[in-house]
Formats: C-alpha cells, structure tokens, sequence
DNA sequence: ATAACACTTAAGTATACACTTAAGTATCGC
DNA sequence: GCGATACTTAAGTGTATACTTAAGTGTTAT
C-alpha cells in the first residue's frame, strides 16, 4: 500500500521541530558539518544526529562524509513540493472567496 | 519561556498527518461539517474530532457550533505563514547560489 | 604510536500521537 | 414526547518522538 503524498508526511513532519528548523535555517546558508549544525543546539551531538536522520529520510538534507567530517546540505526540491502544496491549497481557497465576491456583486441589485 | 515560531511547530505538525491534509484540502473548497470531513477518511469520529483539534490548535481551521452541527472552515493565515517561512529559506538558498555562480564566473578566467 | 577529534551505535526513559470503543449530551423532525 | 441525528467526552492501547548517557569506530596531527 503506497502512497504518493508519503513524502510529504516526512516533510512536513520534519519542518515541525525547532531544532530541525534552525538546522535547515543554517545550511540555507550553506554547507555545514554536524558539529557547526549542533553547536547553537543545547542538545547531545547524539540528538543531533537523531534529527539529521530525521532531515535525511524527508529528503530535505543530503550529507556526505569525508575523511572523519559529515558535510550536511539542503537539497532544495522537497522544500519546494512542500511549499507548492501549501500554495496550492491557499490558490484555491482564494479562487473560491474570489467566485463568492463575484456571485454576491452579480446579485446586489435584487 | 514564550517562543514566536512556536506556531509553526503547530502548523507543520498539523500538515504532517494525511487525514489532516485531506481535511485541509475539502475545507478549501468551502466549509463543511464534521461529519462531511469524517465522510472520505476510514476512521471513527472521534478520531476524526481529534484531527479538528491539531488543526484548530495550530490556527489552520476554526470551527462554530450551530444547532447542533459544526461547521469549519479554513483560516489561511497560518497556511501563508508556513508558506512564507518555506519560501523565505528557499529564497536564501537560491540567493547562494547565485553569488556562488557570479563567483565561479568572475574567477573563470584565471 | 598515541592522543585528540568527529562522529556513530546502542540502549534506556519519558512523553506525545493516532487511533479505538463505549457511553453521554444536546438538537431536530414528527 | 421520543427516536434519530450530530457531535462530544472519557478511557484505553499500541506506536512513535525526543531526548539522554555510555561506549564504541575510524581519521588526523604530533
């Protein structure tokens, strides 16, 4: 049983902790290890991980590791599909307030 | 101890479940009632009254009470909220790699 | 070689989530 | 009034989250 809005569930579900946001919030601005990523955390480097994984299943952060460093970084494109279902959702709810003006200029003049 | 982007832990939270989604999007097409939004998703109603309060919680939805239905609706401030937020790290994001690539260009010819 | 560094794994705990069933309350239609 | 309707509350269950500390592994600098 598979769903094509899974992805968005991680998504999501990734973006609503503050410790995720602020760590997303930092490699927007670019690359970063996992250590630069936990410094401004007050958490254990292992909690940091437990969310990068987090980041790394939703598919928000791709990492790399060289020599005994993991470079971390944002991989635009769900970032991008999360903010398109929102935008989509809030286009149609405008398309309807826009409909609903329409039809009560239309009959006004009862 | 108050935090400001404590709403959006709320807001992303309540579009990381499906059910909610789903409620998000038939409550774009207009209101409707808790039983019209329990109708499409295989779940009792009380599971479905609690997915209403995540998203009334979070902002997304507001709900009154007539008669005895209850009817919802949508609240899209914090839909464009979250949207802004994604959006605004998207942007940053793509800022960067624009100076990265004015960069590489302005250093091209070394 | 060895000590410091940068993670990584494992295991434990406490709280929060996503449901369920059963029973209750407040209208509404006749 | 009284049965059907539309929620609502309460309580229970199983799973998932967000951490922690302790003990690793592989890499780098001296």
């Amino acid at each position: 049983m598979f769903r094509a809005e899974a992805h968005l569930d991680l998504a999501f579900q990734a973006l609503a902790d503050p410790s995720r946001r602020a760590m997303v919030d930092r490699l927007v601005q670019g690359p970063a290890t996992v250590s630069e990523l936990a410094k401004p955390l007050a958490m254990s480097l292992p909690g940091v991980m437990q969310h990068l994984a987090v980041l790394e299943a939703s598919g928000l952060v791709i990492s790399e590791k060289i020599g005994r460093t993991r470079t971390c970084r944002i991989e635009p494109k769900v970032l991008t599909q999360a903010e398109q279902w929102i935008a989509e959702r809030r286009a149609l709810w405008e398309r309807r307030l826009d409909r609903l003006g329409q039809f009560l200029d239309e009959t006004k003049d009862d």
